[in-house]
DNA sequence: CATTGTGAACGGGTTCACAGCA
DNA sequence: TGCTGTGAACCCGTTCACAATG
C-alpha cells in the first residue's frame, strides 16, 4: 500500500477490474496480465498496470497476476469481502422492481428493509419484504446497522427524502431520481442511477440521417 | 459553433445540463447563470461556460442565460428534439420492470418493441407490448426504423446479442448485462448501467467501522 | 456592474519506455 | 524472454483571470 490519496478516478475502474476477474475465473482462468484485462476492458495496460500500483504489487514479471489472488485483493480494497445490507427507500415501479430483482445478493449487496410514506403501501408486503413507515427510518437503520441506501422516490421528494437519510444514519446513497442531490459531501456518498442521461450521450453520436 | 472534435467528457455534462434547465423552467425560472447552474450540479461556473463555448455564444453578458433559449439549444445539441424510438432485448424480470417503466416517454425516448428468444414469451404481453421473436430482430428493426436498444438478457448471452443488434442495424446500447462488451465503436456507441459498480464505488468509502 | 467568453496557465491523469525480475 | 512496476514525458481537461459587453 503506497498512498492514502488515491484519485477517485482510479477507484472508479476498481470494480470493472473486479467484474472482469471474476468472468475470467468463471471461465476457468487461474491467470491473466494487464495487457489481457486492457484489452478486455478497452483500457491501456499501462493503466491497469498504474491503478495496481496504488494499492500494492499484485503481479509478477514474466507471469501476470494470479486471478483468484487479485479477486481477493481487489475484493479488499473495495471492502466487498462481506455483505452489504441496503434500505431501498420508495415502493413505488421501481422500487417494486428492485426489490424483486435477484441481482444483488450474489455480489455481497443484500436489499434488508424496504421504506415508503405513503399510508395505502406501508404494510403491504413484496416478496419477503414488509414495507416499512418512513418515519421510523431511523430506528429501523440504527438497529439494522444499516449505512447503504437505494433511492426510488419521486424527483419532488427526492431532496428532502435524502437529508433525513442522512441525519438517520445513511453514509452512501444509490439514487435513481432525476435530480442533482445537495448533501454535504464528507456524510455521504452519492451515485446516480439515470439511463436518459445515458440514452442522450448516445444521441448525441446517432448521425442526423439516422431515424 | 466552433470546432468539430468535442471532447467526450464535455459532452457527457450536457444531458445533466438540461435536466438542471428543465427543472429550473419547471420552478418558473426564466434565467439562470453559470454560477447557479454550477452550484446545483457541484462543478465550477468556468467549467460550464467553457463547455457551452464549443457550441456557440448563449448567453448575455451581465444576464446570464435565458433558460428556455438554453433548452432549445441543448435539446438540439443533443438531438432529442424528437422521439427515438427503442427497442428492449430480454423480456427477464428487469426487461419486464423496464417495458412498465413509464419514464421514459416524456425525455424523448419510447420503447417500441420487446424482443426474446425464449419460445415460451414470444407472443406473450407485457402492457401493451406482444414479446417478439429476436430472430426476426432484421426486419423489425427495419421496418421501424430504428436505431437504439436497451439490453437486458443474461451475462452469457450478451456479446452474441450485441453482435446481432448492430448487424440489424442498431447504433446505440444501453446495456444492463454486467460484461464488456466489444463491438467496432465505429458502428455502435454503448452505455452500462451497473448498479452493482456503482455500489462497489461507494463501499469503498465506507469506513471499517461502518456496518 | 454583473456576467459571459476565452486565451493562458495550471494541474493531474495517461502513456511511454525501460529497469528489474521470474 | 515476458511481463510488471514506475519515473518521466506528454497530453488534455480545468481553472484562472480579464477583456468585452449588454
Amino acid at each position: 500500500m503506497h498512498s492514502q490519496n488515491i484519485p477517485d478516478i482510479v477507484v472508479r475502474r476498481l470494480p470493472s477490474y473486479l467484474q472482469v476477474l471474476l468472468h475470467l475465473k468463471k471461465n476457468g482462468s487461474l491467470t491473466t496480465n494487464s495487457q489481457e484485462l486492457g484489452r478486455i476492458l478497452g483500457i491501456s495496460a499501462a493503466q491497469i498496470r498504474k491503478d495496481f500500483s496504488h494499492y500494492g504489487e499484485f503481479g509478477k514479471q514474466g507471469t501476470g497476476y494470479s486471478v483468484p489472488y487479485l479477486i481477493d485483493q481487489l475484493t479488499s480494497i473495495l471492502k466487498v469481502d462481506r455483505v452489504w445490507d441496503i434500505a431501498l427507500i420508495g415502493a413505488g415501479d421501481l422500487g417494486h422492481a428492485i426489490a424483486r430483482y435477484g441481482g444483488f445478493a450474489n455480489r455481497g449487496f443484500r436489499i434488508k428493509l424496504i421504506f415508503d410514506n405513503d399510508p395505502a403501501k406501508i404494510g403491504q408486503k413484496i416478496g419477503e419484504f414488509t414495507i416499512l413507515d418512513f418515519a421510523s427510518i431511523s430506528e429501523e437503520l440504527s438497529w439494522h446497522q444499516i449505512k447503504m441506501a437505494m433511492l426510488t422516490v419521486p424527483a419532488a421528494q427526492a431532496q428532502s427524502v435524502a437529508e433525513q437519510l442522512v441525519k438517520a444514519g445513511i453514509r452512501s446513497i444509490l439514487s435513481y431520481a432525476p435530480i442533482t442531490l445537495s448533501l454535504p459531501e464528507n456524510l455521504c456518498c452519492i451515485e446516480y442511477a439515470n439511463p436518459i442521461l445515458q440514452l442522450q450521450h448516445m444521441t448525441y453520436y446517432l448521425g442526423a440521417s439516422e431515424d
